[in-house]
DNA sequence: ATGATCAGTCAGCAA
DNA sequence: TTGCTGACTGATCAT
């Protein structure tokens, strides 16, 4: 970052205006601020070239925020998905557990009635592959 | 990127060696050319310098490149992960519905049995919530 | 004119 | 010395 030149109150002279000030005028401000002081047409148009610089610097600036950002947020994203999967797949896992138990005891169902005899209706009586 | 100047077979005057030379060349190598020729201290500086620029120009070309594979490679991981947690919710909702139906038919068997006064051995009986 | 982004340059850190 | 990266600059593109 250029150092910032500390500037009194409007004193005609070479330095005129402080960088911040530059890049946050607006464009016809600054034209009447530069009309308001005689300045040659070299001086008026290094001043623009100046205020294009420090515009760009805040947008080079800008910029690399932006790319941090986003690639903050695709790393939550991603770690947030991780999270996700492994809490789903537990869920699985418990299902399929559930899912076992359940065929163990109707098959034992299935197995009393057919000791003691007792002939099941048909729907009832298929068993899960 | 600069052009490229073409160079004759060490021909001793101002330009002695291309850019693509300059990076590659050992700097013993360099040493010696530069010793070969009659060259300035500044001369020689000069030389080092824009080596070190030459030099520079690549790292940040590989600088770029390797954060755009991290980038890509975030997001690839992330349509992944998207994909498979999409997968495991399908599977899930399969494994509970399979659940729902033996949970039906394990019902309706018990309904059965105690229709037909058949008593069931305990752990049969429970229900499950 | 404004804003964004790329490639190149330099400073400064680390190996 | 080498390699990497942050910040700055100018060029270039789009709005």
């Amino acid at each position: 970052m250029k150092t910032e030149k500390a500037r009194g109150e409007l004193p005609p002279g070479p330095i005129v205006i402080t960088d911040d000030e530059l890049v946050s005028i607006s464009v016809r401000d600054l034209n009447r601020q530069l009309k308001m002081r005689g300045l040659n047409r070299e001086d008026i148009i290094r001043m623009k070239q100046r205020r294009r610089t420090l515009k760009n610097r805040g947008y080079a600036a800008s910029c690399r925020t932006k790319r941090l950002e986003q690639k903050d947020d695709l790393e939550t994203d991603k770690s947030t998905l991780l999270q996700e999967l492994e809490m789903i797949r537990q869920e699985n896992g418990q299902l399929q557990d559930e899912i076992d138990q359940l065929r163990h005891k109707y098959d034992a169902l299935k197995k009393f009635a057919l000791h003691k005899n007792i002939p099941l209706p048909e729907e009832l009586a298929l068993s899960e592959p």
